[in-house]
DNA sequence: CGCGTCCAGTACGATTCCGGACAAAGGCGC
DNA sequence: GCGCCTTTGTCCGGAATCGTACTGGACGCG
């Protein structure tokens, strides 16, 4: 395959490693395709492969008998395959592709052998992980406190910084089960949002227009996750 | 300090490391009191140290101008100052004493010397990492899915679970607090539960009478974070 | 033993959201 | 251009929950 390029990689995860790290890392990166609603990750099963996102969305979803949500959201500021981070190798939590993109993936026997052997490597993805448990806090929190229209608000803002673009490839349905409620909810608050010209909806799609007017909407929804991130990974 | 025995603990992480590592660990624990309300963490806060329960409840709680919820439970069966696993010495979140206890703490950079030096020491924290994960998650699509009185049951459940008695000591205020709901919403909710002969409630606390009776009622709600914890942990 | 404080119980209108159903419209394949 | 499937828009009654306020009882403290 040909040789990787640290500085020309999308990942904000392989961006930030030390040039050592990502040495060691790179011969076993392979770039691989999402389509969407594959799931890179089935719940319970054993992970291959962990992932680090280039282009496109992945939920992490908890799906039970009765139903499901999404508790987090990964782009390529993330990396999909956090238990094995963890030292395991399953998840009750299903990896599932809402935008297609391509990632670069491991295997898990190659990025637990790195991980052994680098404490800076460690330090990295640590960090990771811990934006993701203030990442699904959040989303506890915005879930219990806020309306559906602060949530969605929340939801199209996270998307926007994920994908990294102001036209966002999502139908109402989708929102809707993301989001743990019913999909004409999901019509209704898109109208609310449209009607004050935060974003325009179109079938399928859903485009930005005032990205600071979403905050202000979201309120306290959106934010603390997001700091929380930049304070661990804004340098880098 | 007095030596401590390993096989004496009752915290369910100590008991997991195997010999070398609380060899390498008990040095630096000390016995430490938790009374109720006291914040053993706090947001944004440098973290001076990790705390094992040996007995009482402490909750993550994620608090912002408008609300706060609590995200995660701890008692005996794991830890608080997971940051410190993961590269950092602060987060956004709180750990607030719910109910009283005791807790062997370590200061955070004997842990993080520790944790460097022992891929075992990794890998049991990293589960228990892996574990709360699942159980923030389950609590978002709790949240989600299932109205006050189910919640509620999950809540009795994971607290009767860390405290390992039937007789919890809980106001309805706090309940409230927690699960993100009105004051009211939770007596009447309990009325329910007593209406069953689930539980009984008494002034400042709350009798598990029907432990497999309110795992129905809680249905899907509770179950899949405890699966978790059992399969990394229940033989240890 | 009496007072003050915390806690539990109750009420009620307002509001959000659900559950389910159905109709219109966009867009794709043929 | 036609037909079909997906997606979106709309409607309704009903249930759950909220916000707020007030009452009465339990407990601790002096």
């Amino acid at each position: 395959m040909p040789q990787l390029r640290q500085s020309a990689l999308r990942n904000r995860l392989l961006a930030a490693l030390t040039a050592e790290d990502f040495a060691r890392l790179a011969p076993h990166l392979a770039e691989t395709p999402m389509t969407i609603r594959e799931c890179v990750i089935t719940s319970d099963q054993p992970i291959a492969h962990a992932y680090f996102l280039e282009d496109g969305l992945v939920s992490l979803i908890a799906d039970t008998r009765e139903g499901r949500v999404e508790i987090g959201l990964v782009g390529r500021e993330g990396m999909i395959g956090v238990p094995l981070l963890l030292g395991t190798d399953r998840t009750p939590h299903n990896a599932m592709v809402q935008a297609d993109g391509t990632a670069l993936r491991i295997a898990a026997a190659e990025l637990c052998a790195a991980l052994d052997a680098s404490a800076a490597l460690r330090g990295v993805l640590g960090r990771y992980v811990q934006t993701l448990i203030v990442q699904v806090g959040q989303t506890v929190y915005a879930n219990a406190d806020y309306n559906i229209e602060a949530r969605l608000a929340r939801w199209i803002l996270m998307t926007q910084d994920r994908l990294g673009r102001d036209e966002l490839p999502i139908t109402h349905d989708f929102m809707a089960m993301m989001l743990g409620v019913r999909r004409p909810g999901v019509t209704t608050a898109l109208h609310i949002l449209e009607g004050t010209r935060l974003i325009q909806a179109k079938r399928g799609r859903v485009i930005v227009l005032d990205r600071a007017g979403l905050m202000d909407f979201a309120s306290d929804s959106y934010g603390p996750a997001e700091a929380e991130y930049e304070r661990l990974f804004g340098e880098g």
